[in-house]
DNA sequence: AATGAATGAGATTTCATTCAT
DNA sequence: CATGAATGAAATCTCATTCAT
């Protein structure tokens, strides 16, 4: 049953403290992601941040361990829709589960990009960031990708191809189409766009770009 | 004739100085390129690249006005196999086409790769070097994947739909498969395995995964 | 009354720290001026002029943006005492006025001087400074001294002569005797020197070095 | 007797090597005085200095031992028409001696200014130059002035005051007008101009400013 | 004797982090 | 807990001088 907030968090003026004190944690962050996408981990400064979070610098450091630390965070607290969208799907045909996938995965919200701007740019040059981030996460979805592929390979509804292979094909057409957003070089999509790209995407990985030669 | 290389680069002692200076330019250039691509711009120190290189701090100056200089020298000088190699398929049929241009495309060299993924670092952050690496040279070969795709619908060769998205997918499926080896996550594909990954991805985005279901 | 100092500089606790920075900042200024007339602008270091003002390197950032924006602030908060002498004696004879402006121009204090050297250092090469320093103040002083001279020439008082010329040339007397104070090889005159200098002065220039001729 | 150079410098190809190194030498000092002039000493560079004579960095340390030896081998080779102007004129009346030795003192070269730019701007500064260059020369200078007013003041022609504050100010005056000369903001007077300006400050020294009433 | 590339000491400046208030 | 001045390590860059050619 929907608990008050005191009762979660604590009793009256502790548990106020204590929300205060995560709300002001993730306002840190996010402004801190904001930094990082616009000009790299390196280049921002804690005084940006800073400014940017409208507290003074000094305050950052109640809150994290230094700048490293925050991307950290950023990656630990990453949101992963793919994976609750994926199990979301199973049982359903082919085509039906692709498209819903790829409008799931596209469906980044406005704040969240700053998130994933960063991270993506540090985890090019860091790779325990990579490994956190990355290898732990993404390369998961791949290997279900994998995994989906081989099935339909055994059960004779796919031609034979190495399934490793496509999936990271898969995974390249989705990121060909997000990266220039996360980059923001595109503008995010908008839920219709989202849905007409996903359809599109699906059938081009389905059927290929060739007209069927009739028999 | 011992005149040649005399006559080609200069008078004598003249020009061994100049070949001199050039590959001593060189050499910094891509001592540099590993420096980024191991640390990213901003975490390299002129000093590293000084020590990678084998010449003292100093020596980067009369070479290059800083650091920022060298990456943009990076960028200028990079090759872009791409382009050639499309004008050498035109007026094949769109497999082998395609084959020939993904396999130019995997062909990079071991020592290339630093400059490409330094490169990216930066563009990933820094908006004059994804205009001048990127969107300059990048963009034009989607542009003509693009046309060609357009130019095959129109045919009747290939199923209608939205070109630019069907290039930006190609485009995806490419860096899928080679993002991981620029970042040093996977190898270097050997030429048999450029050759096999070209067919492969060729043969999806013209079929598609699934079987053809006889009419 | 206690509110005084309140609420001249401000409220509390606000008031004391605006009034330590700016105690601070004058305490770099002077040591940055000290450094400067003993060395020159271009031989002086920050390093140097953070141990004479005791603080650390980076702390000479928080107040001013680089060394030459120090040399500036001395520029702009120099102070010139001829300006308001001049218009004080207006009014009285010509040898009294003469002898309060020697005076009042012969007062330096002790840490004045550092100020004067350096700016004089500077300003005999920077041509900006030159321009903000000097021909801005000092040759406002000679313009108000040409316009006396020209003005005592036409009332018969003075014999006729070039009037921008007796400026220099009374500016320059000033000057063979400053000079060697401010360059630190002749010590500052006292208050009763300066008086003494003032007549002496005066005369010579009143009336000459020469014994009149009875006629 | 008008002996050849030849005879004087030595016999033939040796003299003629002389004579050029002799040149050489003379021609890096008057770029060095060039440069010093323009940015001071401090912030004129050996490259600069190079480039202004048109020869190779290197070549600068065949001449001299390093960049401070430029300077000090400027304050040697400064010329003083002063002195021999001083002897020339003794046994004339006051005025006819000090407007002879005015003008002397006006006449300085085109070539001139960047020297004693050079060597004033450092000599502001650097204990040692200003040893060498003034104390030496300009007091002495200073001193015969002081001589000559003592004397004057003794046979009653002069009106009793301190003779060396006479002599101070009688330089300042001259300071006075040719400061702004060499700092370059006001033009070379012209032989002409020369004959003026002594004139002129000749009498203003001999008689001063004021009318003389009538007894 | 002339050259100019190489050198590296040293200068300026930035910025993450600390800590007294 | 918030603040922001102080810190000093570290980074970039300059330039007088050397030395092999």
């Amino acid at each position: 049953m929907a608990e008050t907030a005191r009762k979660r968090e604590g009793k009256g003026r502790e548990g106020r403290r204590q929300r205060r004190i995560v709300r002001r944690r993730r306002e840190i962050l996010a402004a801190a992601a904001r930094v990082f996408a616009g000009k790299g981990f390196a280049k921002a400064t804690t005084r940006e941040i800073a400014d940017e979070a409208d507290v003074a610098e000094g305050t950052l450091y109640n809150y994290f361990g230094g700048k490293r630390e925050m991307l950290l965070a950023m990656a630990e607290e990453m949101e992963t829709p793919f994976e609750t969208a994926m199990i979301a799907v199973s049982g359903q045909d082919d085509r039906t589960a692709a498209i819903a996938l790829f409008e799931a995965a596209f469906a980044f919200s406005e704040t969240q990009i700053p998130f994933v701007r960063a991270l993506l740019s540090e985890a090019w040059v860091d790779d325990e960031l990579l490994e956190q981030f990355f290898t732990a996460r993404w390369a998961r979805v791949e290997e279900r990708i994998r995994a989906y592929i081989a099935r339909r390979i055994a059960a004779g509804a796919f031609r034979p191809f190495d399934p490793a292979l496509g999936a990271r094909a898969v995974v390249g057409m989705y990121l060909g189409l997000m990266l220039p957003v996360i980059r923001g070089i595109a503008s995010l999509p908008s839920p219709e766009e989202c849905r007409a790209l996903a359809e599109t995407i699906t059938d081009l990985l389905l059927d290929g770009v060739r007209v069927r030669v009739e028999s």
